[in-house]
Parts: structure tokens; sequence; C-alpha cells
DNA sequence: CATACAAAGTCATCTAGACATCCCCATAAA
DNA sequence: TTTATGGGGATGTCTAGATGACTTTGTATG
């Protein structure tokens, strides 16, 4: 018996009895940003070797608790994020209130002939060329979601040509004076598709949750912006208030 | 260079290699239930240390992919399940027409006043006793989702005293000759609560697919169950078609 | 034939040590 | 002042070996 709790005849393994200590410590006194001790340090106030330690960790990395940096130290990441999905919901907006930076990086950017799904949401023709956008959005320096917009090119031409990242809702409203709305949403949940794992920097097999959204005008209610977000399902509970 | 593609001046970690070398057997040539080939072997195999072949399983075990059975061996699991949700879902007979072995067992039998949500959905007045009926769904003998189910006890009384697992759908067809049929589906992603992680087998951070339905009476159209179920988001893939 | 027990096979855990790789920062060089 | 370089400290990877725990199987015993 030592002096942080671990016993080795209790049955329970001792990286698992680590975990569990290293886990309610970072309850109770860590905050988000904060740095675990170093392997080699816990390992000492363990009595353990470090390879144990690094078990422990382990553990608590793919609980989505720390995150290892390599060559730096091993990171306390704040929960999952309560993300609202409403009328009113706007990514950067929302984040932000939650004390979260955001950053909006640009992956692709294509004109594609609309069709099925994309036409009859946003309310026009197939074959109507219509810009698909891409986004990647980090929160806290780290991977979210994946953004996939639609918008009819030919009506809002700027945004292929003076979109560079950022909110999007923010550049609609200042360059264009359009304020959106959310209007439908539908979620399911999915293995990640083509490039969206890498993206997201998860495992294949990780579940993304998927939500198809369509913007509006506020004003003339004709559909805008049709997108297909898809989340990390360890950082986000998404609830709906339609 | 080894016989066997392992190269260890590629700047890969050799462990990534094996992982994606059996990844690709895996996928090739093994079907759910195989087992591979034990650790050791595989040491000798790719000229390894068993520590290596169990860091790269190790990530095939966190990808979902295969699953440690102490003292048995480490076998390949199937891929996620594309489970449908519409009018006629039916748990036990959807699974089982996928060639899948489904197994209904009760954590929790209570008699609760119905309160809000349930209450409404049900279409019975607040503080209606109904009977709140908890079951595990395992499929092929690994746990898939964790069920509530709501049922007003004074209408159906059998199902307290008679229901003792299997499929509900069929307890209610044969006893009773009510067919029923989903109404609504509501749908949303969240960490386990309560039990639910250790039913499910999977860390508390792990997320869970929330699905909210009512079982309406094919004939009369009024309520008959209002249930709650958690997926296991690896497990699964929800698609909804209303 | 059935049960009990022993042995072998397999994964689980832990230790010890070595070297690689990456980050950060201080100091030296341009 | 800016850029390079190098060292220390952190995590990442790999090897080697020992022991524990669980499962299966075969054998002995009743």
């Amino acid at each position: 018996m030592t002096l942080y709790g671990v016993n080795r005849n209790t049955g329970e393994a001792v990286y698992l009895q680590i975990t569990r200590i290293l886990e309610q410590e970072i309850k109770s006194s860590y905050d988000a940003g904060d740095y675990l001790s170093t392997e080699n340090e816990l390992a000492g106030r363990f009595s353990v070797n470090r390879h144990t330690i690094r078990h422990a960790i382990d553990e608590l990395v793919s609980a989505g608790v720390v995150e290892r940096q390599h060559g730096r130290g091993t990171v306390v990441l704040g929960a999952a994020l309560n993300y609202r999905v409403g009328e009113h919901t706007r990514f950067t907006e929302t984040l932000e209130s939650l004390g979260k930076t955001t950053d909006t990086s640009i992956i692709r950017k294509i004109i594609v002939p609309a069709r099925g799904g994309v036409a009859r949401r946003l309310n026009i023709d197939n074959e109507t060329p219509v810009l698909m956008l891409e986004t990647l959005r980090k929160v806290d320096d780290r991977p979210f979601c994946v953004i996939s917009h639609f918008i009819p090119v030919n009506a809002y031409p700027e945004i292929e040509t003076d979109y560079l990242g950022g909110s999007l809702h923010a550049f609609f409203k200042q360059k264009l004076n359009i304020s959106l709305l959310r209007k439908e949403s539908l979620a399911t949940a999915s293995i990640p598709i083509g490039d969206d794992a890498s993206y997201l920097q998860i495992p294949q097999s990780f579940p993304v949750l998927r939500v198809k959204s369509i913007n509006i005008d506020a004003v003339s209610k004709h559909p805008i912006e049709y997108s297909i977000t898809r989340f990390r399902a360890d950082r986000v509970q998404l609830s709906f208030t339609p």
C-alpha cells in the first residue's frame, strides 16, 4: 500500500487504479489546457514503470480526457461541447459564446451541378451550377467538424471569389446584407466518408454525427445555403430544439 | 526489409505498418468470428517483440475491428450495422434479417408515474402509472443498445407479469394481438448516462446515439409504447426513412 | 459416462532499459 | 537584430523477460 492509493493486491490492475486517480484529480483540480505531470514524474510518484503510467494515460486519451503532445506534455481537454441546433444556430457565434476559439479553413471550393437533394432543398433546377464549399472547423485548435456548403453560384458569385474563411454567416451579413435563418435540420450518424476521417483526425471507424441543414434568407424566406456537417462524435453533444 | 513488408527505415512506426497489414488481411480474407493468429505467432512472423504486436492490435481494437478475448484469442468483429429506422422497424426482425443473432435481457422493470414527455407522448394524464422496462439488446453476443420502454401499465398489465425477454413486438402480437407501428423517431447523440456505459461496455466518454420513438397500435392508432434507445455509436449506422 | 483435475495455450500486466523524435529555449554566430 | 545550433526535457517506439489470469482440452478417476 503506497501513499497514493495504488494497491497491488486488490485484483484491479495498477494502471487502471492510476487512471482512476488521475481522472479524479483532473476533474477536481485541473482546467482545460493544464498539463499533467510528466510521465517520469508520475512513474516516480506512483512507484511504477513509465510504461504503466503510459498505459494509464492511454486510457484517458481514449476516453477523450487528455491529449498527448509529442515533446511537450499531456494536456487536459475540455468536456464535449453541448451544441444546440436551432433556428439561430451559427457556428462561430455559438462556440465563441462558450468561450472557445474557432478557426475556419477552406478545404475545397468547386462548382458542381445541383442534383437530387441539393437541387430540391435549394429549390433550384437540376444541373444549376452550385458552389460546393468544404470547410474544416477547429475549436480550440483541434478539429471539430467538416462542413460541405452548397450555394447557388449564380445568385451569390461573391462567395466564390471573396470568401476566404471565417464566419460564413458574418460574410453573408456584411457583404450581402442577408441574414440567414436555419430552416431544417436532419441528423444521422455514420462512419466518416472520403477524407473526413483524416481532416477530423479520427480513425476510419469512429462515428461522426451528420447534420443536414438549410439556411434561408430571413426576409425573403428563400433557401440560400444547404449544408452537410460532420461532427466528431467525441467532441460534441447535439441538442435539437426546432 | 522482411518477407512481410515491414520496413524499419521508412519513418513509419513498425506497429502501424503491422496494423495496416493486419487490417488489410482482415478485410480481404477474414470473416466476422474468425480468430487472428496468436500474438506469439504474429511476433514470430513479423520478427518483432510481442509488445509491438500488441500495440498494433490495440489500434485494431480501438478501431472496432477486432476484440480481445482473454485466454481465447483475438476475434474479428463485423462492420457497423446499417440500421434503418422507419415505420416498420422492429429490432429483432431487422437484425435477424441481416443474419445476426439477437438477445434481449431485462435490466429493470419498475412502475413509475408518467411525467412530462412520457405522458405527453403516450397521450395519458400526468402521474398515470407506466411500466418502465429497460432492456439490453445484444447482437452477436455483444452489447448493441439499451432501451427504456414506457408502457401504460393499467392498459397492458400482461407486460409486467409475462414478458420475460425476446421480441417485444412479437409479444404484443402474439399475446395481445396488437400490431405496433413506429410513429415518430427523434435522434440525438450524447454521452452515456447512468449505467448505460457499463451495460454497453464502452467508456463513459464514448458517444451513444439516442433515438426516441413512439409505437402506436396499427389499427386504433393509439400510442402504446414510448421508448428511448441508446445505441453504441461504433456498432450502428442509423438511417432515417420517415 | 460424468466429473475433477492437471496441463497447455493465450491474453493481461508489469518491469527494465535503450534510443528516436519532437518541442522549447538559451546561447552563439551572422 | 535575426538566424543557427545545440542541449535538455518531454513523449514515441521497440526490445527482453517474467508472472498472472483465463480458457480449453485431455486425462485420470469415480
